[in-house]
DNA sequence: CCTGCCGCTGAAAAGGATTTCACCCCTGAA
DNA sequence: TTCAGGGGTGAAATCCTTTTCAGCGGCAGG
C-alpha cells in the first residue's frame, strides 16, 4: 500500500529537477519558465495534489478557516455562514462549520481542534460570555473574530449587531403602538446579546414611563430555542395580568410564542408580537410580523474580512464593527385595538 | 516566537523519557505506570497538547471526518448534520461541515480538501448525480459514505429514503383525496432524488389511470429552494387549465409553491399540496399541510455508524441502507371541495 | 546454569512539504 | 580583466509525531 498516491519526490524525479524546484514553481518561487513548465507537465501527468497535512506542519499554518456557531439548525447562522463563505470563496481559503450546538463542552473540543490542526483562522459566535476561552488560539497568533456574541475578556476583532439598540427601538415602537403590558422573552443569561437585547427593552420602558418601570414578571429567560420560547409564552399567558405584547428575543423563540398564543387563541395584532431577528420563512406567517431585521449575511462577511486582514498582516488595533438593526414595520404591530 | 507551544520532546524532557515514551501515554502503548504518571503530570504542568497535523502526517490520517451537504440552509440538511454529529459524538472524531451550495466546483474542492486534509471519514449528499467524482477518495482508502443522493457510478456505502416509493404514495394520496389535475414540481435533472421523486409521481398515476396518464406540461423541474417553487408554481398556475392540486419534490420549494398559491389567491385544500419533506417550522403555517415525513436526523445518523464501521475496518460488502418514509396526512389534503 | 521469551524503553526513521543556505553562473560596472 | 551582485538551483534542515527495531533486564522452564 503506497502511502501516498504522488509525492512532490515524484514529481522533481519525473521533471528532472530537484523537489524545492516543484516547491517553488507551486509556490510562486523563481523558476526558469521552461524548467516550470516542465514540471507543470510532470505534475499533471502523475496527478500530484499537495499534501496538504505536510504542508501544514512546514508552514505552521493551514489553509482552513473554522467557523464555529452555536445552532446550526438557526438560518441566522447559516445565513451567516453562508456570508462567511461567500468571502472566503474569493481566497483559497476554505471554510469549515463546526456546531458547538450551545454547549460550552463541545465549543472548547471544536477550539481545540481549530488549534490542533493550525487552521488559519477561527471566527467564532461564542457560546457563552464567560467560559468560552480564546486565549490559546490568541497565545498562538492565531487571528481570531467574534461574531455577534462578544466572549468577556477576549482580545479580539468583533462584529456584531446593536443589540441594545435594536431591543429599545423594538420596545419603543409596541410602546408606540399603544400596548400597555409589554412581556420580554430573552435568552440565557450567559450570552452577550440576550443580556443587551434586554438592557435595551429595559430602556425604552424606562425612557417612557419612569425608573421602576420594569415589571420582572413579564421577564423570561429562555434557550434561544422554539420549545424555551413556546414554555416562556405559556408561562407569561399564565399570569393573573397576561401580557398584551411580547419582545422576543430571537427568531426561533418567536416561533414557539407564536405557537403558544395560537394554543391560547390570540394571535397578532391583539396581541403585539415583535421579534429581534426575522422569523425564518417569515412568508409563511400571517400576518406578516414586524420585526428587528438583522443582517446576518453581512455580519459572515464584515467578520471574514477582518480575518483576512489580520491573516494578511494587518497590524492595526483590535476593532469591533457594530452593524446597525433596521425595525421593519409590518402589520402584526398595528396595536391592540388595531388603532 | 516559538513555533508550538510545547511539544512532545519538552515533555519527555521535562518527565525524564524519550519522546517515544511519552507517545505511548498517549496512544495506549504499554509503560510502567509510574512512569506513564510522571509523564501525564509534566504534560499537564506543561499544558501539552498533541499537534494534530504532524500526528496526521505520520499516521496518514486525521481525527476529522467531514459532512458535505449541497445547501446548508435547508433545515433537512442540518438536521441531518446534527443526526452526524450525534454518532460522532461518542467516538473522538469531530465532524466539520462544508456547503457545497449545489455547486459541483465547490463540491469539488471540498472533496479536495478532505483527500488532501487526510481527513477519517467522508458523508457527502452529493451535488449531483454525474459530476461528483469520488474516485481519488476512495483510491486512497478512505471510507465514504453517500448520503440522501447517490452519485451515479460510485463504489461506495449510502443511506437514503425510498424516494420512488414516497412519490408514489403522497401522488396516490392526493388521487384518493379527489384531485384530478396534479402537478409535480421536482428538482433539478441532475439530482437523484429529483427523478426518483418523480418517478414515483409517474408510477401512481400511471397505475391509476393507464399510460399515458402523465401529462409532461404539468411536470416542473426547479431547483430545490424557495425561489424556484415560488417560480415554478407561477408558471403552473398561468397554464390554460391550471393544476388542482401540487405533489413538491422538497420542502424549501413548498414554501415557494406555497407563495405562489397565495398570490394567486388560492390556498389549500382548496388547491391540494402536498410536499416531500416537511416544511420547515410547520407549526407556522395553516391549515397544516400535508408531507411525506423524512427521517433526516436518522439519515444522518445511520450513515455516520456506517461510516464509523467501516473506519473500524469492516469489510462487508458494500451496503446501501434505504429509510422509510412515512406520509403525515393532515388537514390540508381534505379534497378539493373539502370532500 | 543456560536459554528463551516477554515487557519495557530509547534511538532513529518515516511521513511530505517548505525554506534556508551555499553555490554556480552570468551580467554589468569599474 | 576583475569584482560585485543577483537570479536560479539543489542539498539538507525543519516542522512534530508515531512506529519500527534493537536492546536490555528479568523471569520461567528445561
Amino acid at each position: 500500500m503506497r502511502a501516498q498516491v504522488v509525492t512532490i519526490q515524484d514529481v522533481a524525479r519525473a521533471a528532472g529537477v530537484s523537489p524545492a524546484t516543484v516547491s517553488r514553481v507551486f509556490n510562486g518561487g523563481s523558476v526558469t519558465p521552461a524548467r516550470a513548465q516542465s514540471v507543470q507537465e510532470a505534475a499533471a501527468a502523475l496527478g500530484f495534489a499537495p499534501n496538504r497535512v505536510a504542508r501544514s506542519l512546514r508552514k505552521q499554518r493551514s489553509s482552513v478557516i473554522a467557523l464555529i456557531i452555536p445552532d446550526i439548525e438557526n438560518p441566522f447562522f447559516t445565513s451567516l455562514a453562508r456570508g462567511v463563505e461567500d468571502a472566503a470563496q474569493r481566497t483559497s481559503l476554505s471554510v469549515v462549520l463546526c456546531n458547538s450546538d450551545e454547549d460550552t463542552e463541545k465549543e472548547r473540543r471544536y477550539l481545540e481542534v481549530a488549534l490542533g490542526e493550525q487552521m488559519a483562522g477561527v471566527i467564532v459566535a461564542a457560546a457563552s460570555r464567560d467560559e468560552t476561552d480564546l486565549g490559546p488560539l490568541a497565545a498562538r497568533g492565531v487571528p481570531v473574530v467574534a461574531v455577534d456574541r462578544r466572549p468577556r475578556d477576549a482580545e479580539v476583532d468583533a462584529v456584531r449587531v446593536d443589540d441594545h439598540h435594536g431591543g429599545e427601538v423594538a420596545t419603543r415602537h409596541l410602546l408606540q403602538a399603544g400596548y400597555r403590558r409589554i412581556a420580554c422573552v430573552t435568552g440565557p443569561e450567559g450570552a452577550s446579546t440576550s443580556e443587551e437585547r434586554l438592557a435595551g427593552y429595559r430602556a425604552a420602558l424606562t425612557a417612557a414611563r419612569g425608573a421602576g418601570a420594569v415589571d420582572d414578571s413579564y421577564v423570561r429567560h429562555a434557550d434561544f430555542r422554539v420549545e424555551g420560547g413556546r414554555a416562556a409564552m405559556r408561562e407569561l399567558l399564565s399570569l393573573p395580568e397576561p401580557p398584551d405584547a411580547v419582545f422576543v428575543a430571537n427568531n426561533l423563540m418567536t416561533i414557539g410564542v407564536l405557537d403558544a398564543l395560537r394554543e391560547a387563541g390570540r394571535t397578532p395584532p391583539g396581541v403585539g408580537v415583535l421579534s429581534f431577528g426575522d422569523v425564518p420563512w417569515a412568508s409563511l406567517v400571517r400576518p406578516s410580523l414586524s420585526a428587528v431585521e438583522l443582517p446576518s449575511y453581512e455580519l459572515g462577511r464584515a467578520a471574514a474580512e477582518l480575518l483576512l486582514q489580520r491573516m494578511d498582516g494587518s497590524a492595526s488595533p483590535l476593532q469591533t464593527v457594530v452593524l446597525r438593526t433596521r425595525l421593519q414595520v409590518r402589520e402584526s404591530t398595528g396595536g391592540p385595538a388595531g388603532a
